[in-house]
DNA sequence: TTGAAAGCGTTACCAT
DNA sequence: ATGGTAACGCTTTCAA
């Protein structure tokens, strides 16, 4: 015979409620007050220690973890420093900065948090970033508008900091112009004697906040000379390589700046196999200074890029955070410097 | 004669509270329910529509942004999904994956939200993440243990994926075990008939979870044969690849799985230097099929890693999310082929 | 159609 | 030394 349970038993085995200081407290037999008390040390209360004990007991065996929205709630505050994800996948460098940065703010107590704004553009992505009322906003790119800014500051970030190419009205700006990137480029074709020169445009989505300042370095460099930079759009992909190279000798170029490491490597091969001798035909330089660079043959001529250490960019943000009146800062913060090796 | 205002004005231009739903409510002339109601667009409510205009003017004007922990304090519970900051710099085949991921679970209008948990390690590191009440949780590598899962689940996780090389008690586990891409190394170097086979085991702190695993399945490969594998310790620096290379001869390998293709280009470019002819004296096998192996001369034989899409893994989050009581899965996602050039 | 009030989990103030 | 209580900002049920 088939027993019908009276109260039938739940789908799924009835997941207990998450535990709560009140929990802890009503197992310990003491006031939620003096599991606050406990749990962070307060020393502005003594506890007994034999009621310390119990209430630490009470919380490891209910697995209590505190709840850090309605702790901050309470607190009017929180420690969060919220970075947007970058919407275009980033080099080594620019990884490693963010490391830094994430390592260097830990030390400083704060807790970073990336947050993916998907398909979020400008304001309507602020406004998405100050619903989780973060003490500090670090906004990669150029994707945030003074009105941005406002929101943020107005529901209450203390501290909203750009990493790009422009300031914002408001904003403290860590200022990374890729101009200079180029910039260095042009002057070193130049000094090398080069006169036509070629300038690499990534067809990838994304790219072209960076694409389009070191472009503009290059023009900036070979303005009042006779000089010449010629735009060329490339996928990142050989056949696209080829054809570029194919038609390489009737574009009457002289050298090269391929945007970076990589997309220097990919043009150099296919006209290496195209028998354009470099660097004498054309000399090619690229940038970010990456290891592959020194292991290919000619040895790849780059422009090292210097960031700022995440220790600094740490530390500015924590001075902002407590001192919060202060006028928005800019700095420059990229350096650019022409590694010279065989390709030029 | 100076005027001494009875007001001392504050030093910092006194900023303003941060607006809440009150302020608005007070503004609007209306009561903080009738806010919810028109910022949310409550269906179950009718509002007339002057009423919902002048809230939206008053929310407008006060610059008011909702709070997300509030909100999410009283509804009890989130849509956040926490994937703690991968301590390792990862390449651009597991950005690419994140990054669809972020998208898809964007789609299935979850938050993605990227900690960064400096410092903290095993279950410390679960408890921080428990603390933000996350919906889900998705933990790179294999720092989670079967008690950081139970303080995950405890505090309302209601799906826990780890993405790693083994499974952890209680969560589901989308496995990656590195492990094969080495056999497929192996497999492939045997066939082409070599026998004394050297593996480059980075030394890089943080890559030994997947170097380890890679070079077990070398082993793996070559059981039941006659043919040995040597690990071969190397920084991913110039001089130490010169150096390995200067002793080469004296190894007597006829192989060698690289760990990937950046440490693969680094040590056959040291092998060239030395006159080592490859694949005729070593062949090189790298992997992770990068652009810059096809760009190699020999062009560089690799192993292709096939990771899942980051789509199939929102849905399984999504899935396990609407429907915890499941039993944790375990899905094999790692897929790993040769491909085959010119190096091997 | 609108408003009053309770409650989410915490902590700080004020009594006891 | 410990406990009651209010308040943080928001949503929702119930009542008017």
């Amino acid at each position: 015979m088939v027993q019908i349970p009276k109260q039938p038993v739940p789908p799924t085995p009835a997941q207990r409620p998450v535990p709560t200081s009140a929990d802890v407290a009503r197992l310990a037999g003491v006031s939620r007050a003096t599991v606050s008390y406990v749990l962070n040390n307060t020393s502005a209360v003594r506890i007994s220690e034999p009621t310390r004990r119990r209430v630490h007991e009470a919380a490891k065996e209910l697995g209590y973890v505190p709840h850090a929205a309605a702790r901050s709630l309470r607190a009017g505050h929180s420690r969060m420093v919220l970075m947007p994800t970058p919407s275009v996948p980033v080099g080594p460098l620019y990884s490693q900065f963010l490391n830094e940065l994430q390592w260097a703010l830990g030390r400083l107590d704060y807790t970073v948090v990336q947050y993916g704004s998907v398909g979020l553009h400008g304001d309507e992505a602020a406004r998405a970033w100050a619903e989780l009322r973060p003490v500090a906003v670090l906004v990669p790119g150029s994707d945030l508008g003074p009105q941005g800014v406002a929101v943020l500051k107005r529901s209450g970030a203390r501290a909203v900091v750009t990493l790009g190419p422009e300031r914002v009205e408001g904003a403290h700006a860590l200022l990374m112009d890729h101009d200079k990137v180029g910039h260095s480029a042009g002057v070193h074709l130049l000094a090398r004697g080069r006169r036509r020169i070629g300038v690499v445009v990534p067809e990838e989505p994304g790219l072209e906040i960076f694409s389009k300042s070191r472009l503009d370095g290059v023009h900036r460099s070979l303005a009042g000379t006779d000089a010449t930079a010629t735009a060329l759009s490339l996928a990142y992909e050989e056949g696209a390589a080829a054809r570029l190279a194919a038609r390489w000798r009737s574009l009457g170029l002289d050298a090269v700046f391929a945007y970076n490491d990589e997309y220097a490597m990919l043009l150099m091969r296919a006209l290496q196999e195209e028998g354009v001798g470099i660097p004498d035909e054309t000399a090619v330089i690229g940038a970010d200074d990456l290891m592959l660079g020194r292991l290919l043959r000619p040895r790849l001529s780059t422009v090292h890029i210097e960031l700022p250490s995440g220790r600094d960019l740490a530390e500015l943000v924590d001075r902002v955070v407590r001192e919060p009146g202060g006028a928005p800062e800019s700095h420059e913060v990229l350096g650019a410097r022409v590694v010279h090796r065989d390709s030029t």
